[in-house]
DNA sequence: TAAACTAACTAACATTTGTTAGTTTTGCCA
DNA sequence: TGGCAAAACTAACAAATGTTAGTTAGTTTA
């Protein structure tokens, strides 16, 4: 005892934590294989050697950084899944909780682009999985709306990949953005998704 | 002399340029950082010293790749820029060129999301002063479609960085559908981007 | 045929890197 | 205050990595 004495601020952070954000920045600058332990420690005010008081080996700061986002949008897609919204409006939930996972975890998102490639073979596995289950459910509410007749029927597949295309590139452009409101992104997303995607515009109704 | 004796065939590529390819899929299969110039030697059938009778070192490959593709988009903006077409003809001809270079160079074409990160100060300077260019041009042009009244006007940078997140995650997509027709594959593009944007779908004529 | 060039090979190098062992410091609580 | 656990430090390791040196075999040129 006690986190309150021991850390000086009763919402201190763990250092766990401290260290798991450091080397989310660091991966995301530099990439995971050029960033080593040598400079994160740096990063966190420490010695190498003194971070594995703390982790256990670097792959698994990669690995719990991937999966924490993962799960939150397996979250996000179960909470949409089980809700009585229409399509159109599931589609705009998923997109509401990307753009705000995206503004909220910047660092973290950027990793699920490139960097799950240094997994080993089974979280490698375990994070692809989670991913594709996203993508089939996100498939899943976009046919359901070409099906409702308010999308225009494009090929399914492209209409998908371009769509995770911009939520997935959004942090790079948040980053360059970060005055933005984030109510007013993730309007302006919206807009070019789906009303972009409408078969009439709202406007002449 | 001569080339043809030398390589047996008149037309082979040169050990360097079978050198460059087999780094591209490397390089963006496992990143350029997790490459190691043993794993590359292997894939050109040569001992990792042998390659060194080729190249330089490891980063003018990536440079050479890198620097090969940015050509290639600031060609592509060239011509369109000193054509005459209108502002949304000029939309076209940017994506149909990006989804041909994506078509024929994908592996090389991969490398430009991340892993421009790994060059050197200098190089790093001269690709991205070529890829702020091509963005500029790009757009300028989208203004230059929605001043003519053909778009909504949504924010010109949300459209662009949308507009460039799908051509840019097109490698990704093209790679699980490489029997998808390019021709098919560029009208599907066009539509979802360009009559997606626009203030009335065609079909309402 | 002799000289020159190309491109392969083996061996080795200096660094870098992730990680461990062993030790010392720090701060809480009895 | 003395004991204890957490967490820091120093030193060192084994492996991996980019690259160079020196050599050799084969091919072209003079």
């Amino acid at each position: 005892m006690n986190l309150i004495s021991r850390n000086t601020f009763v919402l201190m952070k763990s250092k766990r934590q401290q260290i798991k954000e450091h080397a989310a920045r660091l991966f995301r600058k530099q990439g995971y294989k050029a960033t080593n332990m040598r400079q994160l420690a740096e990063a966190v005010g420490v010695k190498a050697a003194s971070l594995y008081n703390h982790i256990s080996n670097k792959e698994e700061l990669l690995q719990e950084l991937l999966m924490d986002m993962a799960q939150l949008f397996t979250q996000s897609m179960a909470e949409v899944h089980s809700s009585s919204l229409n399509p159109v409006q599931k589609l705009e939930r998923l997109i509401t909780d990307y753009v705000r996972y995206t503004v909220e975890h910047t660092d973290a998102i950027s990793l699920l682009t490139g960097e799950w490639v240094h997994l080993a073979d089974d979280p490698k596995k375990e994070f692809l999985n989670l991913r594709d289950n996203y993508e089939d459910g996100f498939r899943q509410i976009l046919t359901d709306c070409m099906e409702a007749g308010h999308f225009k029927s494009i090929d399914v597949d492209i209409a998908l990949f371009s769509t995770l295309s911009t939520l997935r590139w959004l942090y790079s452009w948040y980053s360059k953005h970060k005055d933005f409101d984030q109510q007013e992104l993730e309007k302006q997303i919206k807009t070019m998704l789906i009303e972009g995607l409408r078969k009439q515009p709202i406007s002449i109704f």
